[in-house]
RNA sequence: GCGCCCGUAGCUCAGGGGACAGAGCAGCGGACUUCUAAUCCGCAGGUCGGAGGUUCGAAUCCUCCCGGGCGCGCCA
């Protein structure tokens, strides 16, 4: 469906035919040859740069190869011309009817428009996206992570690629034991005791303290004062149990739903991690060291230790890393280790790990963990996401109503809606930093890329609602659409849609293999954008207008033409889960 | 000190080996009184942070420098 790719073909098979005949020598690799839109539409519509790349290797002027690929090309039917231009660049423009046949395409694939089998013969790909600590709500910073990785996952899905949206609980380290701490304190709240302030390195949230009064209420006062030993653990479990029903519920707010959670407590229990490590130790990877302070950053109560070490620096990292706490316990990195090795046992040939960019500094670590599993069998991609700026009225928002708290997914979302956040989110690409502004997220104006994109799916809907009313009695479903004289459509701004429709296999295709959603979101505005000029010409010039009375061929092709946009841009919002709403309010 | 990310129009950002570097906002000038008003068109705006290098060709790849962000054992 991708037609820049059926054009990839066709000049392939010209090329080969020249070789054939003698016009080109043999033995030419057409690997690199590039189909692609040119950058200035006023070249054409297609252009290849293969005179350019083969030139060398074939001892040839580019122009020379050029020129008798143009003339081969162009004896199709669907070519206009064929020019050679600049240092050698090969131009095609293809004839209305193509475009029309493009359409046509949009309007039989329907909601499957652009799907794919690129990923069919990649392999599992397990996309590990949120990851949050399971201690309290979903934050406004995570969130950002959360939509990029479940937009990355469906589009990988549209693409044929076989996905598994996974959460990692952190449910074994300092942190949760901090939160069963913390419950602890809420507990003993509820019993009536004055607690005083929660102190520093546990959480002060005020969502802990219905826990702490669900024990006191199952527990009476057995725990009070009873050893930590006595409550730590099952206080843990429960209240990671707890606060992960809230981050799933917060997520679901999000319109996000992981497939797998996987605990790194049970595979702790399970005794992988210290499996993994007496493999690690067979393969000479872990060794007994002291590492050396870091440089110009030297802790205060750095002491050297000999220590359980991982030589990371083999697999391109900076140090070799630990593996063992002071207090025995494993470090966040070993445990890593073991969950990654999990997922390569499991089958998965690409891991995407989507991360904050504060946690930038863990990519060589996690990066060398695979490569000394599984070598260049598993593709590793961590996805770093930086942080979201909120802004309100231009001014920073304030992150906190009081000390210790900080705006939480579900207070976002229940003041922009889901919409708004998810497509937000994917405005920038992931690594560059990204401004949430409340008061323009909520304009209504052509600034709001998720206004003005949706905007111009309700004004589809509307036209061909309208059309329906004014002509009863006309089929306007997209099967019977795509049967429509489209020839009638030859206007420079309906072609102009015709094109951008045409060019989304393409756009999903790259966005998919570059794990890069916002080209999703970027496109969608694009198409808008040909739809609300076409909408517009219309106002200036009555015959441009969708519904023309008294010629119900011309108002069906048209109608195809906005069906197909509706299609084009319901399909693509569906992949970044924004609604295509059909009216604005 | 070291590592990673970033530096593109006044502002916010696309483009990540190809042709004259694009869009939105802001500025200026127009169109549209409606198939839902919030839409559209035009003008103006640039040493792609700087300097070298690779290449037929560099905003894009490499090296160094400058500037900003993040990180740098027993947090995750």
């Amino acid at each position: 469906m991708n037609f820049f790719n059926d054009l990839q073909e066709r000049i392939k098979v010209a090329l080969e035919a020249m070789i054939g005949d003698g016009t080109l020598p043999g033995g030419l690799d057409l690997g690199a040859v590039a189909v692609e839109p040119p950058r200035d539409p006023e070249h054409g519509d297609v252009a290849t740069n293969c005179a350019l790349v083969l030139a060398k290797a074939a001892k040839m002027k580019p122009r020379d190869i050029a020129e008798p690929l143009a003339a081969r090309l162009a004896e199709a039917d669907d070519v206009v011309s064929a020019d050679v231009a600049g240092p050698g660049f090969l131009n095609l423009r293809m004839t209305d009817g193509f475009w029309h046949a493009r359409l046509a395409e949009v309007l039989t694939g329907g909601t499957e428009y652009g799907r794919s089998d690129l990923g069919a013969t990649s392999g599992k790909v397990n996309v590990e996206y949120v990851s949050a600590n399971p201690t309290g709500p979903i934050h406004v910073g995570h969130a950002r992570g959360a939509v990029y990785g479940d937009a990355l996952a469906s589009l990988l899905e549209f693409s044929g690629f076989d996905v598994t949206r996974e959460f990692y609980i952190n449910d074994a380290g300092a942190q949760a034991e901090a939160l069963a701490r913390s419950v602890h304190m809420r507990y003993r709240e509820a019993l009536g005791e004055d607690i005083g302030d929660i102190p520093s390195g546990l959480y002060p949230g005020e969502y802990l303290r219905r826990l702490g009064e669900d024990l006191a209420e199952t527990k009476g006062d057995a725990w009070k004062s009873a050893p930590e030993g006595d409550w730590l653990e099952p206080i843990r479990s429960q209240s990671v149990d707890t606060m992960m029903a809230m981050v799933r519920g917060d997520l679901d707010a999000l319109g996000i739903v992981h497939s797998v959670f996987s605990s790194e407590m049970e595979l702790v229990r399970a005794g992988r991690v210290d499996a993994l490590i007496a493999e690690l130790l067979g393969r000479d990877l872990i060794y007994e060291g002291t590492l050396d302070p870091p440089k110009g950053k030297e802790p205060d109560d750095w002491e050297p230790r000999e220590q359980s070490l991982f030589r990371a620096t083999q697999f391109g990292d900076d140090v070799d890393r630990p593996l063992k706490k002071s207090d025995g316990s494993w470090t966040y990195f070993a445990t890593d280790m073991a969950y990654h090795e999990d997922k390569i046992a499991r089958g998965f040939e690409t891991l995407i790990v989507v991360l904050g960019a504060d946690h930038g500094g863990y990519t060589k670590r996690v990066n060398a963990i695979v490569e000394a599993l599984a070598g260049d069998k598993v593709k590793m991609d961590v996805k770093l996401c930086q942080m979201v700026k909120l802004l309100r009225g231009g001014e920073p928002a304030k992150m906190s109503k009081r000390a210790g708290q900080f705006v939480t997914v579900r207070d976002v979302v229940d003041e922009v809606g889901m919409d708004v956040m998810r497509f937000i989110m994917l405005t920038r690409r992931n690594d560059a930093q990204l401004d949430f502004d409340f008061d323009l997220v909520m304009e209504q104006s052509r600034e709001n890329p998720v206004f003005y994109v949706q905007y111009a799916h309700a004004r589809c809907y509307s036209v061909l609602k309208k059309t329906q009313s004014a002509m009863p009695d006309v089929d306007l479903s997209a099967a019977a659409l795509a049967k429509a004289d489209l020839s009638r459509l030859t206007h420079a701004s309906e072609l102009a849609l015709m094109k951008s429709l045409a060019g989304w296999p393409r756009t999903v295709e790259s966005a998919a293999l570059a794990h890069e959603p916002h080209r999703i979101a970027f496109y969608l505005r694009d198409l808008a954008s040909h739809f609300h000029a076409l909408w517009t010409k219309g106002k200036e010039d009555g015959s441009l207008r969708f519904l023309i009375d008294g010629d119900t061929e011309l108002t069906l092709a048209r109608m195809a033409l906005v069906r197909g946009c509706m299609t084009g841009l319901a399909v693509g919002l569906g992949i970044i889960g924004v609604t295509p709403v059909e009216e604005l309010r």
